[in-house]
DNA sequence: CGCGCCGTTGATATTATTCAAGACCAGTGG
DNA sequence: CCACTGGTCTTGAATAATATCAACGGCGCG
């Protein structure tokens, strides 16, 4: 957990009683769902390897991915209003997620002021980053979306040590798709058409980044 | 406050502390600024008359909105995480708010559990509401995004002891097109064309659901 | 009374979707 | 080892949805 904003600026004996919270160490299978909606709502969730994705699904089906989890991050505030999960968590490959339960958390927290501000913390980010996706879905285009996905997880990868121009993804083109409110198609020709232009270079999932100026550009800077 | 969700299934004695902690009651005329974008961030606020909306500006000037908040509604929490607003709000019409200072809020809540845990029923509620926007903006097309949002007002209306099928809109066509994901223009035939089909009848900001069963299928049963 | 914002509507342009076909690729079983 | 298969990805052509541009009417406010 010492990676996630949780711990952050504790005093080391609170960190301890923190780290014995994290009751449970799942690994799931690529696919593996963690909870569907609807499942009982007990924990958060912290991706300790891998990846996963949450989603909302409405009445007739049309699925929307609302969140791509990379190590580190933590998810799966739904449900903490009714005790149900709202939308559902699925493993994009094989990983390790921790759980949280929220009661033993919050009762830390009544005692422990730096820990309640950084779960209020989280919250506000997590509300922040949902505006960000409100306005990349309301008012940019095609393009414009798909620039600003590619430069986020450049940064979200930077910030985890890793390449910030090079990597991997593990969605498909219709996840991705989905998370940005375009159609697979769509998706598919704006990477061959940022490959053409020399702003990307791309072979199915694996991407590097080529001309971060021409994409910070295109996604109007914001990110 | 009584109103709100706060203060839900928790002591009179506490709601009393509760009340004392809204400091500030302040009114504000049609088209001020509550906060913008980088004022620092002390306090959630609560509608207690009239009406509010919140939105987010991206670096080009680009604004989408991102909340329209009736009486009882509390908002305002972007910005909990470093102390700076991300977003501004606005009164659509003359209207008196209570800001709620988190830091004595946060005090209380350490105190009252049940107090804590409506505050997280809050923020997570948000996160839900903001994910189904997201679910809207992602994948619904321009009709069913303005039946949906018709009859989500028309919800909140009910709940507040109003009509439900008869309102006034206090945003313009444009700010409900950015709320939407959709151009004025739009909005505005889509305005035109419910009322042609016999689903509402509209002059102006005033709006009468005539065919809510019509709209709850156009919307995908979503509301 | 007039000015400015707001709303409507039409014609046109642009963008993204849909439908369709085929290529690629990894994993599976013969 | 190879062929098969299902899922994924790419690409093209046609279509549908929405945006843009433009003009005008109306209402409300000063």
């Amino acid at each position: 957990m010492r990676e996630l904003c949780l711990p952050f600026s504790l005093e080391p004996h609170d960190i301890r009683q923190l780290d014995e919270l994290v009751a449970t160490r799942q690994r799931l299978k690529k696919g593996d769902i963690l909870y569907r909606a609807g499942d009982s709502f007990a924990s958060l969730h912290a991706v300790r390897q891998g990846s996963t994705m949450t989603t909302v699904l409405a009445e007739d089906g049309r699925e929307q991915v609302c969140g791509y989890h990379l190590p580190g991050d933590l998810f799966g505030l739904d449900g903490i209003d009714n005790g149900r999960h709202k939308g559902q968590s699925i493993a994009l490959e094989d990983s390790e997620i921790c759980a949280v339960p929220l009661e033993r958390l919050e009762e830390l927290a009544r005692h422990v002021p730096a820990l309640q501000r950084n779960l209020h913390r989280f919250l506000s980010r997590e509300i922040d980053r949902d505006h960000n996706i409100m306005l990349l879905l309301g008012s940019m285009r095609a393009e414009e979306r798909l620039a600003a996905f590619l430069l986020n997880l450049a940064n979200r990868y930077r910030q985890r040590g890793y390449s910030s121009t090079e990597f991997v993804l593990r969605m498909t083109r219709e996840e991705i798709g989905s998370f940005l409110g375009l159609k697979l198609e769509t998706v598919s020709r704006l990477f061959s058409r940022f490959q053409q232009e020399g702003l990307i270079q791309a072979q199915g999932r694996a991407v590097k980044l080529l001309d971060v100026t021409a994409l910070k550009q295109l996604a109007g800077h914001r990110c």
